[in-house]
This record gives C-alpha cells, sequence and structure tokens, in this order.
DNA sequence: AGCTAACATTTAGTCTAGCTAACTAAATAT
DNA sequence: ATATTTAGTTAGCTAGACTAAATGTTAGCT
C-alpha cells in the first residue's frame, strides 16, 4: 500500500473498504432473505412493476415503462400478465382518454406486503437476537443509507 | 397498536422497524449499483452461476444445480455458455470420470471482480461525500450484517 | 459378469422478457 | 380541416431459462 490518500478525487482505501463490505452485506443479506421467502410466484420483473404501481398508487403505461427503463410494449404486457392474476387493473384516464392508468388491486397490494412481511420478518428474527448496541447501529447506518444520493 | 411487546418470541416493533428500513437500504443499493454497472454482459443466472464457480475454487454440475436450486440441464447449458464465452472450463474429475469439474479461467474471475470493483468503486464515492461519523456507522453496521447468521 | 445408482447431456417443448415495426386512437398544433 | 405528436397495443422476432423424459457413461455392488 502506497503511503495515505488523501486525495479528495478518489475515495481512501478505507472508504473502499467500507463500501466492499456494505456491498457484501447487502449482497448476502438479500440473497438470504430471497431464499426464506419464494411465496410470491411473480418473476422479478412483475414483482417490481407490481412495487412500482403500489407506491406511486396509480401510474401510466408509459410513466412505468420510463420507471422500469424499458420499452412500453413490454410494460404492455407486464401489465397484461399482472391484470390476468388479478394483482391490478387499468382504467382510462378522464383528461387524457390515450392513457391507461394502472392500480394495484387489493390482492396486488397484499401479495407484495405479504412477501414483504415475511422477509422483513425473517431479518427481524436475526436483529432481534443482537445485543442492543448492535441494534442502534444497523438503525443509524439505514438512516444514512436512506437519505444517500448515490 | 396495542400496548409494550416485550414477549421474546417475537420481534419488538422496534426491531422490525429496523429490520424493515435496513431491508430497504439493502434493495435500493443494489439496484442502484446494478443500474450502474451493465458493462459484465452477463445475464443474472450466469453471473450467478460464475459468482460461485469463482467462489468453489471448482465444482461439480450437479452440486452447481444444488447451489442454484435448478435442474442440472439448466447449469449444464448456463456452464456451456460461460464455457464459449472462455469465462470458465472443465475437466473430467480424476477420482469419478462422470463428474465434470467446472473451474473458473482468469478472463472469468477478471469479470467477476471487475464488475464487482465497478460497484464497489461507485458506492465508495457515495461514501467518501459522507461525514466522518457516518462513514464509521456504515463500517460498524458492515461488521454486525456480516457476522449475523441470518 | 450383471445390476443398479449416480452424473451429465440431449431432446423436445414451454414460458418469460426484451426489442422493433406497424398499427389505432386521442390530443394538439397549424 | 388537416397534419403531427403522443399513448398504447399488436405482431413478429430473438434470446434465455426452465422442465421432464430419454440416453449415454461410469461407479459400485453382489
Amino acid at each position: 500500500m502506497a503511503r495515505t490518500d488523501t486525495r479528495q478525487s478518489r475515495p481512501s482505501t478505507e472508504t473502499v473498504r467500507v463500501a466492499d463490505r456494505i456491498h457484501s452485506a447487502a449482497i448476502r443479506l438479500l440473497r438470504h432473505l430471497r431464499v426464506a421467502d419464494t411465496t410470491t410466484g411473480l418473476s422479478a420483473p412483475r414483482l417490481s412493476a407490481l412495487s412500482v404501481v403500489v407506491h406511486a398508487g396509480q401510474i401510466a403505461i408509459g410513466a412505468l415503462a420510463r420507471a422500469e427503463q424499458v420499452r412500453a410494449p413490454t410494460v404492455s404486457r407486464l401489465v397484461k400478465a399482472l391484470e390476468r392474476d388479478g394483482l391490478v387493473t387499468r382504467t382510462r384516464s378522464p383528461e387524457d382518454e390515450r392513457v391507461q392508468l394502472v392500480r394495484a388491486t387489493a390482492r396486488g397490494r397484499r401479495v407484495l406486503v405479504g412477501g414483504r412481511r415475511r422477509r422483513v420478518g425473517a431479518l427481524a428474527a436475526a436483529i432481534d437476537a443482537l445485543p442492543r448496541a448492535e441494534r442502534s447501529a444497523l438503525s443509524r447506518a439505514a438512516t444514512v443509507l436512506l437519505r444517500m444520493d448515490l
């Protein structure tokens, strides 16, 4: 290692080390939780789309395509599948008759939050076994991570 | 909310809240980093398989299938594709001539660690902009998360 | 030798997801 | 009124991932 790196243009080796450990921790965490919950039966693209819809309340096909970084026909098909499964409904916008507003059904919301609840539950059980100091370390880190712009 | 929940069989609402925020943070983090690095050109299953191979050093097709929770033919194809791209090689096991041992090539390792390096680099840049106290909060959290059994 | 189990591949078929191009319908501009 | 733009769908294509079933090979018994 070549002396101390204090250039502001490049992260210090210590920062890189922290980044690496956070990265590993996030990967490990989500992998374990995913294994713990395969019960939604939805593919990743569908789950992601549903998540955006639920979060947005209601959203047009085009906006959803932009959010998911895919083309409109792809979303059109995704939404059709979600609709077939009774997870979303669509209605024409009253202001602009061209746009289709997609909304989650109660069942769609249940599927999403149910899966989330199971994953979070597994994680919470593990966190619950930690000493108080470590729990609050996690809490502080979550605050920092959620505020980061990236 | 019905009074304080102090049963040790179920995490406290506070713990669940921390779990929820860590979960969200991890999802958000990896999503952003994945978008920031699409340069490997590998699909998720291939990347995952390559990762297991690199981590294991060498591994049989069947064991890889079990690790990835798919059937043998699926892995057989995945490995064939990775082999075509020069990322892995396979050799028959000397002890058991039925098994194909898959090993990563130098290029395979480079692809994997290169992608990781880019993602970690993007994260490190963001962390570098944080005040010292927040950086060490992340460091402590990483330590805790990596030690957790889950 | 002969039988059975295990490892991997091939075959044949399904499903998902992504794309472009061409279309319909509605809104907006000229 | 005519033309253009915008939103979405449909059709047709490619690529990838998955499966079950059949097959070839090798190992290990008895």
